[in-house]
DNA sequence: AAACCTTGTTTCATTGATCGAAACAAGAAC
DNA sequence: GTTCTTGTTTCGATCAATGAAACAAGGTTT
């Protein structure tokens, strides 16, 4: 089954490895590093050496632990974060559009709108809300909501103080109600909303956070309420979580469980 | 004189300036890359295969080009840019301290103050101002004046419109006579201060910047005025000016012109 | 269409860089 | 003192990394 050959090289993974692991748990020397990673003290100081000497890594005073280096601000300043959030999420919303032909969507907040940062479009396209750098509402949509639930509260008491615009019969725009909904939306981790936004539309969404309770983007799957019934909604929900999750996961310091089994830990000998 | 073994490893080596190449042109391919930095193909190929493989690099949609991955953006969030800016600085702050033995401080501007982030004690300590941690006046003060020269145009007259605490007859507090000196502190990119906020104290200051005209931190040498003469200040100068321009070069995407002569580039022999 | 680029991918044999083990120096703890 | 650590250094064998070259797949030009 494996077409797929594998060009990686050992030695470079490994000092990802290393890196990694000091931006998870700085101030580790050389044989703690070594010794919680499984790999040899000298291959550990080596691999510091070179990552010190490209500045990625640095010693402290007392010449014995490292912590990450000022190289990995500079690429990290550059890389962008929500340049970045679309890369983590890309192979996730293809595989969601895939798997439920509904429209995708990936979102931020914005100040006080939300702004799509990404779509994917489902095969029953209809008449789409969302399309990548589009601006909207924080009080209506499946994902918005989430974000709001997740916003600081002073914005989220200015945006229930605010105007909050009718779109459908179905719009939420009693304060009360609102706050009552967030608080349900902050418990349960995540929202389905129906026909707030669009009519004849729904949207079920999770949150992506890097830190636990740090909501940074909501990820959605939309379409044409026709569609669906509890079965899909249940399917859908826990596709969306679950994919939501992962995102989150490759966004966190702690980095996604070893995306292959690594290269050749052990030899596979008797 | 090579006392001094090197330990690097040839290969992550040649990843890490695969990775710092992207950082400084994204967009490039497997032929371009290896072309412009006189590598073989199959060596690109395969670091932006392991490199892709742990998020650090991601290829576009064509499937042909590269530029950073999130995971770099995940890293560089947790190495935090001021603490990457003391690491940066470091080095040239103990050599300029060794060189000088004043006083050499790293100052950063934090709303409409000053944050003292690092500081070297000279040997002729003096009741010293700087103490990493302590905040500072924008009006006053070789850094300061230097930081609130960049400052944002709102700022800075913010500042001006302000209260203008007089600290010692040197003090500046006329905003017209300010303005004009921050034009000409801009005009000549260093800053020399003499009494104005310690009496009897000098500050020689020069700007840390990744890009060109974003000022994001000072670098002076401080002392009392009674060692200083002409000769003294133009060296310290022209070192301070160095040195900041020296972690300007650290600190930018372009990188530090590389901190050694590479692992065997070519061979050495006839 | 054919010829001719270019690209990314794959193979493969050689070699020399990489690695593990072990010795070493230098502190810290006892 | 001894006995733990720690980071550093040496060194020889091995095998992973490498360069060269072939390859497939598109694009462009002719």
């Amino acid at each position: 089954m494996a077409d797929q050959r594998d060009y990686r090289i050992a030695s470079v993974d490994r000092a990802l490895t290393v890196l990694e692991r000091l931006a998870e748990r700085p101030d580790q020397g050389v044989t703690e590093i070594a010794r919680e990673l499984g790999m040899t003290k000298s291959i550990v100081f080596r691999i510091l050496q070179t990552l010190e000497a490209r500045g990625f890594v640095s010693r402290n005073a007392e010449r014995s632990v490292y912590g990450l280096g000022y190289r990995v601000a500079v690429l990290g300043e550059r890389a962008g974060h929500r340049h970045s959030l679309l890369l983590a999420a890309r192979e996730e919303m293809d595989a969601l559009s895939e798997e439920t032909s509904e429209n995708i969507n990936l979102l931020v907040r914005d100040g006080n709108q939300i702004l799509v940062l990404a779509t994917r479009e489902g095969r029953h396209s209809m008449r789409l809300f969302a399309a990548a750098g589009r601006y909207g509402p924080l009080h209506a949509g499946g994902g918005s909501l989430l974000l709001l639930a997740f916003a600081p509260p002073e914005l989220r008491e200015e945006i229930l103080a605010g105007t909050l615009t009718r779109f459908t019969d179905a719009t939420m725009t009693e304060p009360d109600v609102l706050r009552h909904i967030l608080q349900r939306i902050r418990d349960q981790g995540w929202n389905i909303a129906k026909n707030d936004l669009d009519e004849g539309a729904f949207s079920v969404a999770a949150p992506i956070s890097t830190t636990p309770g740090e909501v940074i983007a909501a990820l959605s799957i939309a379409g044409p309420l026709a569609r669906l019934n509890d079965n899909r909604q249940a399917m859908y929900l826990t596709a969306v979580r679950g994919a939501a999750q992962r995102i989150s996961a490759k966004l966190s310091i702690g980095g996604p469980a070893e995306p292959a089994p690594a290269v050749s830990a052990e030899p596979t000998n008797a």
